[in-house]
DNA sequence: TTTAGCACTCCTTATTTTAAAGTGCTAACA
DNA sequence: TGTTAGCACTTTAAAATAAGGAGTGCTAAA
């Protein structure tokens, strides 16, 4: 992106039309502009600077004689300009609103399912945007207590306990000469030696400890150990979604058409936490703005997306998705708010 | 509802309209009627049958000189004419159908979860509706094996496994007093005595066995196993939805307002699950149409469910719900596949 | 550099027109 | 008595036309 310097008056204009087109979808005019925005100079010059701003990409015109839509730019050169505002001007409001969520989430601090599926519903309820939350990657997450149950002729389902209280289970093919009381020894033993252990150190270790041991060769326990391998892996498929009719209502989806797309978009479970994993935990607050969404489908929509921590380790994302047209500085305010609720929720 | 004679002609030119509104949902005039379905009488005559068929209850017409729409009356008469045909005339073809998918279903046999996934998915896929299963009621099934964790200072994450293979776990608040050893104990009696047995079979002996023994005024012991009653118990959550999308592309839901109404609709799961187990389980195929639907939501749509079962026992239900200008012959078609196919999977 | 003024563009909405589909009725017919 | 041919009448959907309005771009003057 080249870098444009905008005058002080061209930046107001430019933060007036994006302020007036999130409240009302609607083209914005330079006499409304002046209006409004209690400008002191006449609409033409308005006209001028606005035309100047199409020709840097910020606004764009549906037809000649239309007054200017915003475009993702010009979204972008909004929310970095009350980025830190929101923060700092609200944080009274922030602050309130986490101590209420706060108290109404410790409640829930030992059931991780009802705890992460209110916040997404509230956060929902409070913005009426898609109120998402990536549950914590397991693999990050330490190893509470595993149990191999034999089930029927060839199975063993696998249940892992981490130290979240999030209750996986896993079933595993494996061959009929296992027996229930080889598959507790299993489970002592990881038990024994592992609670505590992050998933990820622990299936390194397993497999350092069979190739030293030279047991490698001996097919039973090769065959075991390889059942614990596979009950200690897991894919992130842990996606609470809440609120998708609240989408469904904006003006923004006001056709068939986009209808369909957004609720064919938000279904693909797989396409959203693929976008979740890949964002970065180092940004408190991450704001992707129609095109610079990585995936095709989410192109018009804007994601608002904060890691919430346990002792300043990131463990997984809470989200919103709106239209691109969102009140951001609503969004950034409760999103911040709920992480932070959460944070301190699973801090405690 | 009365019960109307029509005489044969008058069922033929019935049936006709509802299947030709089934095909292109546009109000189906005489002529066409005539011609399309060899009539050798001319469209005036059939104009007066429709018009008896109106004043009957079985036609409607959106305005004067418009053609005719059939009613929920007239679905039901053609599912009812069409009932038996497509089961006995297309058993062949059912045939298939269930030997193709159960080969698929059968790898799935013991994992309960991808096993309805695919099974709802496959559903939608085939029919482009809208698919469903209700998982096995938990309380109908038998304890496999269950075990209690103590998790953080008054937690309790008890852990069941029912003969299905499917987990459940349960977090529920206990005193801190209680320690994993006495945990283990009782998971230990719990299993020696009523693996096998029915949950509510076993909720009750454990009751009894309280009073019997007098143990009930044991403070300790009675708060065990009042966590045990706590942990076998289970309200029924598990439903499996699968393409809300292949709904919103159907012509009868072509405008926002019902696109937004069907979304949030089926985003209901609680009524969903309700009206399921209101489902009585002596129908081998239960079709529920427009107006004839208990909840007001559903009134709408269309709804095609069938018990399955394991040695003889129904189980659970899957289901489609669409339009009720739903091509009823194939949604009964494959209703009635996938739930054998489902039995048969289960009863291997 | 800013402003007033004005012609021009394009969209939106309402109105009218036209064409087509289908009915209902009447009178004749078998 | 049921059926048919014929025709007038309704109503809608689509196309064409007209009116209104919002907003721009440009020019010339301040």
């Amino acid at each position: 992106m080249k870098n444009i310097i905008l005058d002080e008056r061209a930046k107001r204009v430019l933060w007036a039309v994006v302020e007036s087109y999130i409240e009302k979808p609607e083209p914005v005019g330079s006499r409304y502009i002046m209006k409004k925005y209690g400008f002191d100079v006449c609409s033409a010059t308005i006209r001028n600077i606005m035309s100047d701003l199409e020709d840097e990409g910020f606004l764009f015109q549906p037809h000649t004689s239309a007054g200017r839509v915003p475009t993702d730019l010009a979204y972008r050169f909004y929310v970095d300009y009350i980025f830190e505002e929101v923060l700092k001007f609200r944080s009274a409001e922030v602050k309130k609103i986490i101590e209420n969520l706060t108290k109404k989430l410790r409640k829930l601090r030992n059931n991780m399912n009802s705890l992460f599926l209110e916040t997404t519903q509230n956060l929902s309820q409070a913005t009426k945007y898609l109120g998402l939350a990536l549950l914590p990657e397991t693999d990050k997450t330490a190893l509470h207590r595993i149990d191999f149950i034999k089930f029927r002729e060839d199975s063993v389902i696998a249940i892992v306990v981490n130290d979240k209280g999030i209750v996986k289970n896993k079933i595993i093919r494996a061959i009929p000469e296992i027996t229930q009381h080889e598959l507790n020894s299993l489970a002592d033993f990881v038990n024994s030696n592992y609670h505590g252990k992050a998933f990820d150190e622990i299936r390194e270790d397993l497999l350092r400890r069979l190739k030293k041991e030279k047991i490698y060769w001996d097919k039973i326990i090769s065959k075991i150990l390889k059942i614990c391998q596979q009950a200690l892996y897991f894919s992130r498929e842990d996606l609470y979604i809440s609120g998708l009719y609240n989408l469904m209502y904006l003006p923004d989806f006001c056709d068939v058409e986009k209808l369909r797309q957004i609720a064919k978009t938000i279904q693909n479970r797989h396409l959203l936490i693929k976008l979740f994993e890949n964002i970065s935990d180092d940004e408190e607050i991450k704001i992707i703005i129609g095109e610079e969404n990585p995936f095709e489908e989410l192109r018009n929509l804007s994601v608002i997306a904060s890691p919430y921590k346990e002792r300043g380790k990131s463990l997984g994302i809470i989200a919103l998705v709106g239209p691109k047209r969102m009140n951001y500085e609503r969004a950034i305010m409760f999103v911040n708010a709920f992480a932070k609720s959460l944070t301190n929720t699973l801090s405690e």
